[in-house]
DNA sequence: ATAGTTTTGTGATATTCATCACATTTCATA
DNA sequence: TATGAAATGTGATGAATATCACAAAACTAT
């Protein structure tokens, strides 16, 4: 079934620290929803009035900046989504969105806070999720600004091989324009890029299908831009 | 005495959330520690053994990136510095720098765990602390990477006014160097763009002493790069 | 299938900045 | 106050990449 919490195959680490009654309040107190690709989950500026759970599907969070839209960056199963959009703040301050078929689970918002209160385990988890978010956030901010496109680019492939496909060849689930969004260049640069490092033997395309040819290339390219 | 955490001016508005049992606690267990400008408070690479609270003076906290050093985000009391690194990693993940003389609490991690155990209502503030700085970091992230680099120092000079001296004039704590870690930028660039300010009548500068003369004129740089 | 929309490829040009190379100034401290 | 080190000012040059302008291709949905 469904809602009930302690069957399901997608609980999160925080999640396996309750204990089986407080597992009982959270499944009959979430729903199941699936979104599909293009979807928006959260939106910015909205009200924040759940905490989300993705179990499928991998999803993109982004803002909008200054002058463009920018990806924050993409997350996969299993993880909370907007936690800190809902507890830093009483408005969405930032927008998620589906880039696969996605199932979450939506949590009442007091629900969640009380099983913050009764399990300090949990509580510590949460805790060190939004440790280890905050820590990645500066590497990955540092990288962006400092690296040359190229090696921005090198990343971003890299990624999907490594962290969300596991796999040398995998369908880009995104657009050249938002991959520009993602490493803070131009769609014109994503484009001239790939095909650069197509005519180098690198990788091989054909439509959204990518196939890396060459990872210790693009190791390279991620290292010395 | 500095040593009793209920008298304390400083304290943080998550300790406020504790009783006086626990403050006790508190108090007997942390120690205060000054810090001369430039010092090194917390160093990236080592292993993390306390929590640190910022209760004077202003830091920087920064990472060795992969071609510069990059100062990720500067602080002001009151507040925390390093839970991420102290929580989300064995290693310090990131470097904390005072850029003023500093007074700092360290506190026992275990102590600090135990009472993260026992006050729901502690955990839940650092839980929103934590939220906050994510978006915060965002939004500085997005700020940075999309506008240009008169926008980002219109910036700088906006927040030294606004947010850490609360005064139109004031004595930079950093350097030129230092700024252009800050907004991703060479020191050759800051240096050139505050002349421009200066030559433009919009701020006056001598030495290391900063005036704003037509604040106006920043917020629009601000805005428009 | 087909018309319309979105996405991608690619050249030409312009802009922003980094880098290099020094000169000058300021600061720290012996 | 003298002296070396650190920080700053400024010109010349080049590199990376944004932007503009189209053309072509690939989807989408009637």
């Amino acid at each position: 079934m469904d809602s009930d919490c302690s069957l399901c195959p997608y609980i999160s680490t925080a999640e396996a620290k309750l204990d089986s009654c407080q597992l009982k309040t959270l499944s009959d107190n979430h729903i199941v929803v699936r979104f599909k690709k293009g979807d928006t989950i959260i939106k910015q500026g909205t009200y924040s009035t759940n905490i989300i759970f993705l179990r499928k599907g991998l999803v993109k969070i982004h803002i909008t900046g200054p002058y463009n839209e920018q990806i924050v960056k993409l997350a996969k199963p299993p993880t909370y989504l907007g936690l800190p959009t809902t507890f830093g703040a009483k408005v969405n301050q930032y927008s998620i969105t589906a880039l696969e078929d996605c199932e979450v689970c939506f949590i009442d918002i007091t629900v969640f806070r009380n099983l913050l209160k009764e399990s300090e385990h949990f509580s510590f988890e949460i805790i060190q999720a939004l440790c280890r978010y905050e820590i990645e956030s500066f590497r990955r901010c540092a990288n962006r600004t400092q690296k040359l496109t190229r090696g921005n680019l090198a990343d971003v492939i890299l990624d999907f091989a490594n962290n969300f496909y596991q796999s040398e060849s995998f369908t880009l689930p995104i657009s050249q324009t938002e991959i520009g969004n993602l490493i803070d260049t131009s769609r014109e640069s994503v484009s001239r890029m790939l095909s650069e490092f197509e005519k180098d033997g690198i990788i091989k395309m054909n439509g959204k299908l990518l196939e890396i040819i060459n990872k210790k290339s693009l190791e390279l390219i991620s290292l010395n831009g």
